[in-house]
DNA sequence: CGTGCGATATTCT
DNA sequence: GAATATCGCACGG
């Protein structure tokens, strides 16, 4: 099931917990490429780790949209990570997706990341968006239109199964308990 | 196994 | 000029 725009209207805390399990789904080149996702973050504009703490810019202006659009950005020179915005309009929060485990098209998304093994594919969130072929030129794009770029409901989780912590690869907000993970689960990032 | 660092563009001070 | 929501290779034990 296609999750609708109502799912990402939440505080954006909620949401991360709830995308867990759920099934990130990209067509490329007339293939299918999907991953379970298994680690997520929130931000949101009153966390100092946000891109969005500071108002509005060029970069983070989609954050401040509607819920249930990606919010793509370009960084370290070289990587691209990819967040689903979440809360009302006028309220910047989002999603980063930093792990997924592959489920389909594994044999693409390796061309696409250099041929690695399946628990490197896309255990991080620069490289998922490698895997899937994520650029800026999905930054804004409508994840409940169900193309291109879209997420389906995947099967509950249980409160214990699920490990909620610290941020990784921040200074700012370092100690909020932002992260969320399946636990036991080895697509996870590492630290 | 573990730690350290270079790559490399955009944003922030 | 410095920092950055990162990754992967180089090196040592």
């Amino acid at each position: 099931m296609l999750l609708p725009r109502q799912f990402y209207a939440r505080d954006v805390l909620i949401v991360a917990r709830d995308l867990l399990n759920c099934y990130l789904v990209r067509e490329y080149n007339g293939h299918l490429l999907i991953g379970k996702i298994v680690e997520t973050e929130a931000y949101h504009q009153n966390d100092p780790a946000c891109h969005a703490y500071r108002g509005k810019t060029k970069r983070n202006e989609v954050m401040f949209g509607p819920p249930g659009h990606a919010y793509v950005y370009f960084t370290y020179g070289m990587h691209y990570c990819f967040n689903v915005v979440t809360g009302d309009i006028g309220r910047a929060e989002a999603v980063l997706i930093r792990a997924l485990e592959p489920v389909k098209g594994i044999d693409i998304i390796r061309t696409l990341r250099g041929g690695k093994s399946d628990r490197e594919l896309l255990s991080g969130p620069a490289k998922l968006t490698r895997g899937l072929a994520i650029d800026l030129k999905l930054n804004g794009y409508d994840l409940t239109e169900g193309k291109i770029l879209y997420i389906t409901k995947g099967e509950p989780v249980a409160e214990e199964d699920i490990v909620v912590t610290t941020r990784i690869g921040i200074n700012a907000g370092k100690d909020l308990p932002y992260r969320f993970y399946l636990k036991n689960n080895k697509y996870v990032s590492k630290k």
